[in-house]
RNA sequence: GGUCCCAUAGUUCAACGGAUAGAAUAGAUGUUUCCUAAACAUUAGAUAUGGGUUCGAUUCCCUUUGGGACCA
């Protein structure tokens, strides 16, 4: 009783000087952790055995604040559940200041904390930035992501692939990483011969300018123009008799593309000239989409400048007799023993296989950049060739094997099937995105409540509502998972969207200006105040925010950060309904509402920010 | 033929092996003299199949079915 009411009195000062509890969650220790210890001890204590304590947030039907789950003690003590957690409650109490109360359902031991421990954590969270209490671990990872072909302009499956690269690297980041963003793009190879075979023979000198197409867009009308061409010759060719795989080889313009590869990889002046020329546009073309879709990347590889390495790996390989030759000179490892298959790393002739090229980047980035964890951001269809890769550079002895990690991403459906190129059902990025963009314009509209912001503000800001809607929908799904992209639902601003996030945010700074507080301004209250069920959920979640920002690194997942921002936006409008911040009559009670919804505020918007998405001070 | 991934309300998504499986949307019904109703509240609705592991399984293991991908 005595300790309790020191407790108290210390909280009541505790600007002045904190108590332990305190200080020891500035010094970066969750309550969390305080609390399994607390319970680990106890349990030593009191039967001499360890138990790993795992703590979760008590459910709503239940009373308390955290939840200890210990069926597992039932077994090994022998002893009855109530009889168990009783002992361990009421010891609990007995010596420690920070418990309220606790009951026992079960095998649940639900613990409730003194309220003074929760304006202790609130106190603590207002001294510090958001995300600041995260340690810098200077592991450096490299995350490479969007990689694109240059024969064609970026789709939607493009977009969930930057929308992840771009977001998990920022994850990584928060999470005290050292990240290099990479983009290795494919700008050689058959693909985009054909679109220069294409523009070779209908072009007519077409340029961006002079078609007023973005460049990327162009080559890839060529690429279209190939294909129907390739097509026709097939049918002409099966009409006078021919297969139709004797059709598909024999076809004048695809010899004639495969003609011209060969010629690229002479260094013919011509083709390179022409091919250095499709490239420029489509560079063009993708730093527009780049820049429009928020996306950047620290280092661009080039295949150009890549494709011939990982030779030389695989004829050390050959010699330390990792790999072995077949009778046809073509080089294979066994991979067997890691339950895959036996796999060609060099063709007969001596050319590279995809692999090869693979084997041969890895090494140059890692080289690069001494990186101790690397990153792929690549699709599903490639789960396979990640196995492959990851397995042949363990044999082969590499260091960074281990850092290695495929995130592995699921495609984007659409309402109608799946995306085929060839049928047309693909969504180009640019034109979502604009679509998006006038979506959010006509729904800004209908609201009437920007009416008097600068033309060139709501521009950004309908830019910015289309970004949230599109790279919400697109990140809140775990990444592994295939997905359904219903063009509908995308632009819906309600429910579950980016949209309702970045709106929760514009109210909240709504209130903060006609509040006009200054930063240094703090409440004053007594450790015995309580806070209300919709105040407590807030502290709850946003003193959870650094653990989401781990999880979610640990995992890759975007979704993880997508989830925990919605909850808590949510949380926040209920609040909002609940409970009036300016017209508060306690005046303490008021400035700890207004420190709490700051808090709330800067950490959606750091939440976001993860994400890749911007978000508004009015809308 | 071999390997891998997925399956939860009508639909789109959640749920470290834990309590009565959560949201959103579509449906029904309410809430605006009060900080932004792009909001809030009420309501109805789901773990593909058959086994196993255990105090307890949407979660782990096996079978079947149905979707998808990859390797020759």
């Amino acid at each position: 009783m005595c300790k309790t009411k020191e407790l108290i009195a210390e909280i009541g000062q505790s600007k002045a000087k904190k108590c332990n509890f305190a200080a020891k969650l500035t010094a970066n220790m969750d309550i969390i952790d305080i609390l399994s210890n607390k319970i680990e001890a106890t349990i030593e204590s009191l039967y001499g055995t360890s138990d790993k304590v795992v703590l979760q947030p008590t459910r709503k039907e239940f009373e308390g604040d955290y939840t200890y789950v210990f069926f597992g003690l039932v077994k090994s003590l022998k002893k009855s559940p109530p009889e168990i957690g009783n002992a361990i409650g009421t010891a609990l109490l007995v010596h420690n200041d920070i418990f309220e109360s606790f009951n026992v359902v079960q095998g649940f031991l639900n613990l409730k904390l003194k309220p003074s421990v929760w304006i202790n954590v609130l106190n603590d969270l207002l001294q510090i930035p958001v995300g600041s209490e995260i340690n810098h671990n200077s592991t450096s990872v490299m995350v490479e992501y969007s990689s694109p072909n240059t024969n064609k302009p970026l789709h939607l499956g493009h977009l969930r692939n930057n929308f992840l690269g771009y977001s998990v690297a920022n994850i990584l980041d928060a999470a005290g990483y050292d990240v290099t963003k990479a983009c290795l793009v494919n700008d050689r190879g058959i693909h985009i011969c054909k679109s220069m075979v294409a523009y070779k023979h209908f072009g007519n000198g077409e340029t961006p300018e002079s078609a007023g197409i973005k460049g990327d867009h162009l080559v890839g009308k060529y690429y279209v123009e190939f294909d129907k061409a390739y097509k026709n010759q097939m049918q002409e060719l099966m009409a006078s008799g021919a297969t139709e795989d004797e059709s598909k080889k024999s076809a004048p313009i695809m010899i004639e593309a495969q003609e011209m590869l060969l010629k690229w990889e002479q260094n013919d002046t011509d083709v390179i000239e022409l091919w250095k020329k499709l490239n420029a546009w489509v560079y063009d073309g993708f730093e527009k989409t780049y820049k429009k879709i928020g996306v950047d990347f620290d280092k661009i590889y080039y295949e150009s400048n890549t494709y011939l390495l990982g030779k030389d790996l695989v004829e050390d390989g050959l010699k330390r007799e990792i790999f072995y030759k077949k009778e046809d000179n073509s080089i294979w490892i066994d991979l067997t023993d890691e339950g895959l298959d036996n796999k060609l790393v060099l063709r007969g002739d001596g050319t590279s296989v995809y692999i090869t090229q693979d084997l041969g980047t890895t090494d140059l980035k890692f080289d690069d950049f001494k990186s101790e964890k690397s990153i792929w951001v690549v699709g599903n269809e490639q789960d396979y060739h990640f196995k492959v890769l990851f397995a042949i550079m363990k044999k082969l002895g590499r260091s960074y094997a281990d850092g290695c990690y495929h995130l592995s991403y699921g495609m984007v459906d659409l309402p109608s099937g799946k995306m085929k190129s060839r049928e047309g059902t693909v969504v180009d990025a640019d034109e979502l995105v604009d679509e998006m963009i006038a979506t959010a314009k006509i729904m800004s509209a209908e609201k009437g409540k920007i009416e008097d912001l600068e033309s060139e503000e709501s521009t950004a800001l309908f830019r910015m509502l289309a970004l949230g809607a599109l790279k919400y929908y697109l990140l809140k799904v775990e990444p592994k998972k295939r997905m359904l992209f219903n063009p509908e639902e995308s632009i819906d601003f309600q429910g579950n969207t980016g949209p309702f996030i970045q709106y929760t945010h514009a109210r909240i700074k709504s209130i903060l200006r006609k509040a006009n507080v200054n930063d240094k301004q703090i409440f004053n209250l007594e450790g015995t105040h309580i806070l209300n069920r919709e105040e407590l959920d807030l502290v709850f979640l946003v003193k959870d925010y650094s653990l989401v920002i781990k999880n979610a690194a640990a995992e890759y997942s975007p979704a993880l950060i997508a989830n925990y921002t919605y909850e808590l936006a949510k949380t926040f409008n209920g609040f909002y309904t609940q409970h009036s911040v300016m017209n508060e009559e306690n005046e303490n009670i008021k400035y700890l509402r207004l420190g709490l919804i700051k808090k709330v505020a800067e950490t959606i918007k750091h939440a976001m920010g993860l994400l890749g998405i911007d978000v508004p001070e009015r809308m």
